[in-house]
DNA sequence: ATGCTAATTTATGTATACACTGAATGACCT
DNA sequence: AGGTCATTCAGTGTATACATAAATTAGCAT
């Protein structure tokens, strides 16, 4: 039993980070569906490597909340709660104003503009197409570019984790979403404050489409049929 | 915190919590100061344990931002930068700001805001009775309250981290700090708000306070002879 | 003497072995 | 029959053993 995910990656990343990734996508591209558990010595198994790496992968998963250990149950998928979609995108909307607005106070090069405002063309592009997956990659790209190009490593990095999580919920809250007109007009219009360097615009404009976003949102999660996730646990 | 591993249990702490904690106490008390490397075979012996436990507990620092793994040349305590103290300042004002005003709108019950209040007023005394010590403490389980209530846990969670971080620069910037007598003017004038409710002028007060706070610690990281950590990497 | 290569060392990355704990099951007592 | 206690078992937490790769040093050749 070779056909591990090990013996076909470029053999210089280290088993963990190989686990890492895969245990990632699996969670979050649904094949392990959250609540799903499972065992270390499952997994090991499943990837072709002991338990030691799979347990190291696991304990940065969990850091990053995307599974729960469970002292001697195994691993269980986190499940997305109601809560945790509101607080996530609330989070992750206060970071990525502060990224907009000191992405604008830097003044980025033309070469970063292009790619900013390539990203809003895709989009629009896509829109037109009524294209609603590659829609969704631009607009990941979008959010991706303000966050990494904003200057501060620390404030990308946790955004970027934020926008990851984002994604589970994305995936649940997808069907339900109406046609993002807005989102198209909005972020062009903090990428031109972004151009002329107004701080202050971009972040209102990106915090308004934010809240606007959030009242949405919140309709959609009344409509859902998820977990709530607020009461006594 | 529903968080990652059984953090919050205290009572059978692992080993492995043991040696996390245990390790992080070192580096944010720095009795292993920024840019100390040793190896895991020598912690686990300090520690009275395999390197197992102290890898895994490792990891976690190591998400935590607290070290680097450098392959062959041991964990290395991360240097704390000048571009490090802006940049974790400027995300934890924005992840503040952001918690106080949520917790004005959950209207904190009676003794929630007893405990804000408690704690302003014991940043009142160490002020008065000029004990830094004392005042550095209240002021961080200020910050810690407004944190902790704010009712979105992963806003709490990530909060968390940075305050942490933050510690370590407090270490760095405390000795040219002025006396802070606007932190507890502020302060007050927040908990105040929050038991009104405005959640408006709760955010606006802090984030004033935050970036008033910014321009003092730009001029206190000019004086101060830190690694830049700005250029080429 | 200097530069290059090969061997050795050393610390990590990974595998395996073992012990301990909590849970499930079954037997025994009331 | 139902409940309680003991026994067993499964799965993790921890220790240890082993393989691998980088770094350093020694040796050799130019």
């Amino acid at each position: 039993m070779t056909s591990n995910i090990a013996s076909s990656m470029v053999a210089k990343r280290s088993m963990v980070d190989a686990a890492y990734t895969e245990l990632r996508e699996r969670i979050l591209h649904n094949v392990m569906p959250p609540g799903h558990s499972m065992l270390e010595e499952e997994l090991a198994l499943q990837l072709g490597m002991s338990r030691t790496p799979v347990r190291e992968a696991l304990i940065r998963l969990a850091n990053d909340g995307l599974v729960d250990i469970v002292p001697r149950r195994g691993v269980r998928v986190r499940e997305v709660t109601a809560r945790d979609i509101r607080e996530i995108n609330e989070v992750l909307g206060c970071l990525e104003v502060q990224a907009a607005e000191r992405l604008a106070l830097r003044r980025p090069g033309e070469k970063e503009m292009a790619l900013l405002e390539e990203a809003v063309h895709a989009m629009d592009v896509a829109l037109e197409a009524e294209d609603m997956a590659a829609w969704s990659r631009a607009d990941y790209t979008f959010h991706c570019l303000i966050i990494d190009l904003c200057g501060n490593r620390h404030l990308a990095e946790t955004a970027r984790l934020f926008l990851d999580k984002a994604h589970r919920s994305r995936l649940l809250t997808l069907p339900y979403r109406s046609r993002p007109v807005y989102s198209n007009v909005n972020h062009a219009a903090v990428v031109e404050a972004i151009r002329r360097g107004d701080a202050e615009t971009a972040g209102e404009i990106h915090g308004a489409h934010k809240r606007r976003w959030t009242r949405e949102l919140n309709e959609i999660i009344d409509r859902m049929d998820v977990p709530n996730g607020d009461a006594g646990e």
